[in-house]
DNA sequence: TTTAAACTTAAAGCACAGTTTAAAGCCGGC
DNA sequence: GCCGGCTTTAAACTGTGCTTTAAGTTTAAA
């Protein structure tokens, strides 16, 4: 028991087997494998697809996803341009929640007319 | 001077002229026409289209936007309706402003960790 | 031992929200 | 009166992120 199967890591996130397949054609998630060609998900591998899951869920395309894995892999001389796009996508993140509070207060506007006229 | 010109409308919000096309071809919005089948949008249209680009905004699919904009039109009996419509985004807006915060925390740790491996 | 789950490649399909293309019609200014 | 730019239509195409299919092989668990 050296790590988890596909399943079980699918399964821990709540996604799919095959999206890990696709994640991993995608090159951004690698984890080893058997002897026999089995995938074998590694605690950090694990903490990897949390992180995945969390700039997707954030609206980072895969592609940039898999541009800052890539720089992972690099190693310490791309600390600074991972800080970067951190930077930014936190910026990005802050102005989706401003966007989405701002709407919001529209929404319930439209909330108070609809109950005035429904009274 | 009855109205807005296609491209006049679609400049007010920052969106191109074939986008309108395809609102009203997908049902959402319906501008007038002059003799000569040139489509008006008036002032109603445009506060329509605001709440088109509010909701679509906040996530709400086009087929439910359609859906909303169709009970409108069937008038008042559709009002509680509405309102449950609007009641039920709100609960779903909120809920993704919570998930975006909660995943903007992940990327401020990460931007703190990635600062202190840097330094 | 049986059966569920794992593996492979390659390609097709889907949902969403436009975007682009093509071929034509209409209109104001020089 | 004609040029350039705006308008019209329908339909094909795009990009993203999976999802499904096929068709077969291999392995792991009860």
């Amino acid at each position: 028991m050296e790590g988890y199967s596909i399943s079980q890591a699918a399964e821990r996130f709540g996604i799919e087997p095959h999206t890990l397949r696709f994640y991993e054609k995608e090159g951004i998630i690698h984890p080893q494998r058997t002897q026999n060609g089995i995938r074998v998900y590694t605690e950090e591998n694990l903490g990897q697809l949390e992180m995945v899951l969390c700039l997707k869920s954030t609206g980072m395309p895969l592609k940039d996803i898999k541009r800052y894995f890539d720089l992972v892999e690099q190693g310490d001389e791309t600390l600074e341009e991972r800080l970067r796009i951190f930077e930014e996508h936190r910026a990005h993140v802050l102005e989706g929640i401003a966007e989405l509070q701002k709407h919001l207060e529209k929404i319930e506007h439209k909330i108070a007319y609809l109950k005035k006229q429904g009274a």
